[in-house]
RNA sequence: GCCGAAGUGGCGGAAUUGGUAGACGCGCUGGUCUCAAAAACCAGUGAGGUUCAUCCCUCAUGCCGGUUCAACUCCGGCCUUCGGCACCA
């Protein structure tokens, strides 16, 4: 039985770290690693075991990298404010101030217990002026360089939530945090210009050594498209329709040109006869929800609305119709509709009975005379495209562009399906957007020297609906002088998307206490970009994306010196229960702190890292801690019996194993594969507890290895072998590659790939005496009998092979 | 529909990058200890066959085929699951 009690040494080494302040960070340290965990937003339940992952692992990295002699920055937070955080506060019947201190002193107990180094001193709350009063500032530089704006548009409106969302926040037409249905609703609204920093955002990915994953989402999102802008012209009026395509080779073939419900010129193009149908229609495809109207199985509708344009590359007159199939949001909300070429201009003109012109083929065939069953998307040959005819689809699109171009009919577009972020919400606890509205002088900034403006306190918080938040009805926040004229003016009462306060967070840590600017620049850039930043797949475009665009806008006004913020990402699986996401509704949360209670903290982070690869999705299995206290146990009994070795270790196989040992888990620990690591050091210690006498390198080895997952216990058993300092300070152990090898090796020997025995050979045995010693075994001898050996194959280190 | 990842014992998962498949752990079975149980410890544990037994043989990494002395690993074709995007012009 061991005398393992891990309660006793985890709060024993827990307050030795804090008397001894272990976990101060040396913030003007040269050889410096920054790794980075997302933090959280403080809700009542507190951590699961699922949150823990990250940081265990975080943690671990993190204390690997101290052990090898860096000064690690790995700051914690709360992203306190925003739209979960009052979400949750409503659900409780509370006020989100209180409850987000009270969940905050909850998260911080749990991760205190948890054995992380956090220094603590330099935490973040985003919900505190301190803090969000920088926010603002941000929000200021931003304006000031025409990157904030106010604009009034057709917004993503959350009913339930109450406010408007941005598109990132929109999943499959809902809400990303309630699931409930989302709306249009025309409202003014503030947007960071993301979309300037499109191309940048796109190209930089390259830059980062991310999971492939993240970066196709990040691409996808952004979606830059090279294309061709076409304008069309009516015959006699004004009129003119912008349109983008992708296909400027099939502009021949464009046979109608299709608006969206929303777009501008359907009112101003629809002649008096049309205007009827016209109007009712759009009236019901805009109030359609996004699921019903972007269902694929859906068959096309539209109605033609009396105008005609001229296709500008061969003058053809081609009417105009409006029809739900065409996004507003996407291109110009008008498309050129080549009905052979693409598959929905294709079911469109088949039930609406419009022309459907052939204009590219595949290579080599010619037109088909029987007409197409569906279109052709294909990249082919042109015909019947006039001077273009017989140029392949490529070469054709830079041709006929180049034409438009030369007549001024249109020109090579980049489209993005990036937004600008959207960033007011109508809600009460969020940063205030510091803006005032004055009648004479328009919108005016709040002065530098006047932030924060404080959120006030407010009893009834709860969102209104009607367009505005809560903090419309505060009058005493609302009526202030004008910073310009002095005279009466009005607070914006939007506060900022949640998303604003954590996209720039990391920059604060460095420079917490700063009260007279957002950080010092040198301090900043000595420790960012992070190096290693640990988090969730779910933020693999929202959040990443923000941090990426606010870092390159404060570096272009050289506030900074880089211009990405992370370096290295690290995406963990998420953890299940009973085979789904962990979440409060499913009732399948599982808490870390009973097992923390039962096991210690030790036992629990190891199996968190036991359980699978760090990046997959894994199963929380009850069970499966159980067999790692087992290993801890086992571990404490053993040192605990040897603390007296004195001796070196002299078995030869031990010593190999010793190196190996010592390879595979800095190998494990730099891939992130703490599971394998793990799994190393159980066999490693297996092979340590069938000994006797054990040489106290060995056991010492066994300690420093273990310290990063297991912390408290390394540093019990480090005392106990009689060390004073904290194992942290014991230097890694490197591993000597000549020793790896053992002497004595089992060679496989296979008959016609099959194996059929081993043999125990001297490593460097030659092929020779391998073959001869492969051929005296009694098995392989039976199969080789009576047959002529064709072929003799012999692997150093590995296998004898024979042919027969 | 497009893009990406993954399919290995009862379960979580290993496999030196083509070289002894199933490491490590959970669970299970048997044993030791105990009045008994739990805990702990020891042994066994892919399926099937053969043997008194050690041995040994056959099959086995989603399915079908290929390359190779040798394939979980490489190639071609499917199936399934998960994730992302999606009337994107």
């Amino acid at each position: 039985m061991s005398n393992y009690n891990p309660g006793k040494i985890e709060k024993k080494w827990q307050r030795k770290w804090q008397e001894t302040n272990a976990n101060k960070v040396n913030l003007s340290a040269k050889k410096k690693y920054y790794c980075l965990d997302m933090f959280p937003y403080p809700s009542g339940e507190g951590l699961h075991v699922g949150h823990w992952s990250g940081y265990v692992m975080s943690d671990v990295w993190s204390r690997y990298k101290k052990i090898q002699g860096y000064e690690v920055l790995h700051p914690m937070g709360f992203d306190a404010f925003g739209l979960p955080a009052e979400n949750a506060a409503i659900e409780k019947g509370v006020h989100p101030k209180e409850n987000t201190k009270e969940s905050i002193a909850n998260f911080k107990r749990q991760l205190e217990e948890m054995g992380s180094m956090y220094d603590w001193s330099l935490a973040v709350n985003s919900s505190d002026p301190s803090y969000y009063k920088w926010t603002q500032w941000i929000f200021l530089q931003l304006y000031k360089k025409g990157l904030a704006y106010r604009k009034e548009a057709p917004a993503n409106w959350g009913p339930s939530c109450k406010t408007v969302l941005a598109n990132e926040q929109v999943v499959e037409g809902k809400c990303h945090r309630c699931d409930s249905e989302v709306t249009k609703k025309n409202l003014k609204q503030w947007f960071f210009k993301i979309t300037d920093y499109a191309d940048e955002l796109v190209d930089d990915l390259e830059k980062l050594d991310w999971p492939e994953r993240v970066k196709t989402m990040q691409r996808n999102w952004i979606g830059r498209s090279e294309g061709t802008l076409v304008e069309f012209k009516g015959q006699s009026s004004k009129v003119k329709v912008d349109v983008f395509t992708t296909r400027a080779d099939t502009l021949f073939g464009c046979t109608y040109l299709v608006l969206a419900p929303e777009h501008p010129l359907v009112k101003k193009l629809t002649t008096t006869d049309h205007k009827k149908e016209v109007d009712n229609y759009c009236k019901k495809a805009i109030k359609e929800s996004e699921i019903e109207r972007t269902s694929l199985e859906k068959e096309k509708t539209g109605v033609f609305i009396g105008s005609y344009v001229v296709n500008p590359v061969n003058n053809q007159k081609i009417p105009i119709w409006v029809a739900d199939y065409v996004m507003s949001t996407y291109g110009t909300g008008a498309v050129m509709a080549v009905p052979a070429h693409d598959q929905r201009d294709f079911e469109f003109a088949k039930k609406f009975k419009l022309p459907i012109i052939e204009t590219v083929v595949p290579k080599g065939k010619s037109k088909g005379k029987s007409g197409l069953k569906e279109a052709f998307v294909g990249y082919g040959e042109l015909v019947g495209s006039g001077e273009f005819s017989n140029l392949d689809s490529k070469n054709a699109i830079k041709k006929i562009t180049q034409w438009l171009n030369k007549k001024k009919l249109g020109k090579e577009t980049i489209n993005y399906k990036l937004h600008d972020w959207l960033i007011s919400r109508q809600r009460y606890w969020g940063t205030p957007i510091p803006i005032v509205h004055c009648k004479k002088c328009g919108e005016v900034p709040v002065p530098e020297k006047d932030l924060p403006v404080e959120l006030p306190e407010l009893d009834d918080f709860k969102p209104t609906g009607d367009g505005r938040s809560p903090l419309a009805k505060v009058e005493n926040f609302v009526k202030v002088k004008c910073p310009k004229c002095g005279g009466k003016a009005e607070r914006e009462t939007d506060t900022m998307d949640t998303f604003v306060d954590s996209s720039w967070y990391f920059l604060r840590y460095p420079d917490v206490d700063n009260k007279k600017e957002i950080f010092e620049k040198q301090k900043v850039d000595h420790w960012l970009p992070v190096d290693q930043y640990v988090g969730g797949i779910e933020h693999a475009i929202l959040h990443l994306m923000y941090a990426r665009f606010i870092t390159k806008a404060l570096g272009d006004m050289k506030l900074l010196d880089f211009h990405e913020p992370f370096l290295n990402l690290f995406t963990q699986g998420m953890v299940y229960y009973k085979g789904a996401k962990m979440s409060k509704s499913k009732r399948n949360v599982v808490s870390p702190d009973e097992f923390v209670r039962k096991y210690g903290t030790d036992s629990v982070r190891a199996y968190e890292l036991f359980m699978g690869p760090a990046e997959q999705d894994k199963e929380w299995a009850d069970r499966g801690i159980v067999g790692m206290h087992r290993f801890l146990q086992k571990v404490y009994a053993l040192i605990e019996k040897n603390t007296d070795s004195k001796v070196k270790n002299s078995d030869k196989k031990l010593e190999t194993l010793k190196h190996k040992t010592l390879k595979k888990v800095a190998e494990d620990f730099e891939d992130f594969q703490f599971n394998t690591a793990l799994s190393a050091l159980m066999e490693y210690s297996n092979a340590l507890g069938k000994k006797d006498k054990i040489g106290r390198d060995l056991l010492e080895i066994l300690v420093i290895l273990l310290a990063p997952i297991t912390p408290h216990l390394s540093e019990e058993l480090w005392e106990m072998l009689g060390h004073r300092e904290f194992v942290f300070k014991a230097p890694w152990p490197k591993f000597d590659p000549k020793l790896i090898q053992e002497e004595i090796i089992t060679l496989a020997i296979q008959v016609n790939g099959k194996l059929r025995g081993t043999v125990e050979v001297n490593k460097d045995v030659s092929e020779k005496e391998a073959i001869k010693l492969a051929k005296e075994n009694q098995n392989v001898k039976k199969f080789l009998k009576g047959k002529e050996v064709k072929k003799e194959i012999f692997v150093k280190g590995r296998l004898v092979s024979f042919v027969v």
